[in-house]
DNA sequence: CGCTCTGGTTAGAGCCTCTAACTCCAGAGT
DNA sequence: ACTCTGGAGTTAGAGGCTCTAACCAGAGCG
């Protein structure tokens, strides 16, 4: 998925060509091995032997070891990123609370469809590895509806300084506000924001420990409390039903 | 901290003083490493070189590498727990919302104390490693002192969900009814519980993102963030100010 | 048709975890 | 007080990993 449409090469040679499938093979065989055993589970070494070829021929294909692991956590935002969009365009004529509750479960569904690559994005793969700028873009795609969502409603309380920050940052960085403009336009920018990192960082909170194994022995389903979160969200920030 | 004085050893002989030292010494050179390079970073033989000895002496003292990992993780539950503990009696005489948001911010400080020793108790460390059941029983005193507060609440709207499934959980297993009434007698355990759980991952999902740099080139500070998700769950479950 | 550039190889350095077999001495028992 | 056992520490080494260097052959380019 995601493989050579990236880079549409309208010169494609053939060498080009077989590179490109190459790549994806590679991709696509590393991402096995993390499916099964997570991210320090990846050895080039056996992804090589996997596709028959020797340990070194991947350092044609890949700079190194990392290299391939931001390559696979970029397709990976980009693969959450449609889920999202798809399953907004589906509760598109919904009212906000409807869509915030189904791009929340959009968001749980793909991530326990694959825990380990939910891991690969939100956590810290390895010792020295620091995210490149690039998945910070790709990670502003797989919130953008919700800013459209969540600029629907408004802060109280609490939430009016953590607003009054997005403010600051908007005036500070324009992109961010091309950014939320894309995504929704027509509503106060700030508020949109706002709205957006708390929903992120509850999704992060219930998905994460789920897929962490961590509500293992403990006595409800992850699905209700993400839905309980949403709406107490959707409720604190008054989105109409 | 916390390293021989687990197991006093009434008849304490020579020889088991000097192993408790020395695992006590391997343990802080390897929490040494975990802070700077985090877990994937911890090398049994650098740990060994470090403190003068060659690499197989060490499992003299540890089984294997996920051995000490697990212990460090136990290590970590008790260092959180004191850390919520102190806050807690700190501020027992303030009203619940003002608790709550103490020990939010007990929380939050311990763990960007060291943010890769939280990666260690909240990721998944190793490929296989799957938590041992006694690391369970150390979470719950990391979370036991919100119960007591967050029983002073009641639950509305979509959280009435969550506490239905918490009533089944108590009704399995008596264990869970003990904990609870141990941090929290005279309070709805079932509320306790659902409002804890939420707390929780609340906690976990702006810590965590936090801890990982995932904030990185935001426009707000943790802080607010998390400060205004405490006030959102106090005003939901109507602590009294 | 010949040159070049690239995908693939083997060899190997330098890490790592962990096992096996060996010393050697401190401490326990008589 | 003397022996002897058991544990701390050693070296050697197997088997794994990432990644570099040097080399080979053939496919695609001009």
């Amino acid at each position: 998925m995601a493989d050579g449409s990236s880079t549409p090469t309208p010169t494609s040679t053939p060498r080009q060509r077989y590179r490109d499938q190459v790549r994806g093979e590679i991709k696509q065989a590393a991402l096995e091995q993390i499916r099964a055993g997570g991210a320090p589970a990846l050895s080039l070494n056996a992804v090589a032997k996997g596709l028959g070829l020797t340990g070194p021929a991947l350092y044609k294909y890949f700079r190194n070891r990392d290299d391939l692991l931001t390559e696979l956590i970029c397709d990976g935002y980009d693969a959450a990123a449609a889920a999202m969009r798809t399953a907004a365009v589906r509760v598109a004529d919904a009212p906000p609370r409807e869509q915030l509750l189904a791009l929340g479960a959009a968001f749980r569904s793909w991530a326990v469809e694959s825990p380990h690559v939910y891991q690969l994005l939100a956590g810290t793969p390895s010792p020295g590895y620091h995210a490149p700028p690039e998945t910070v873009d790709r990670a502003r795609g797989v919130l953008g509806p919700l800013l459209g969502v969540l600029g629907r409603g408004d802060c109280r309380g609490a939430a009016l300084e953590l607003r009054a920050e997005m403010r600051f940052w908007l005036n500070d960085s324009p992109a961010v506000g091309e950014w939320v403009a894309a995504w929704a336009p027509d509503v106060d920018p700030a508020t949109a924001l706002a709205g957006t990192v708390t929903a992120w960082a509850r999704l992060h909170g219930v998905v994460s420990l789920e897929v962490q194994g961590l509500y293992e022995g403990m006595g409800h389903r992850a699905g209700t409390l993400l839905n309980a979160e949403m709406e107490a969200l959707a409720d604190a920030m008054g989105l109409p039903a």
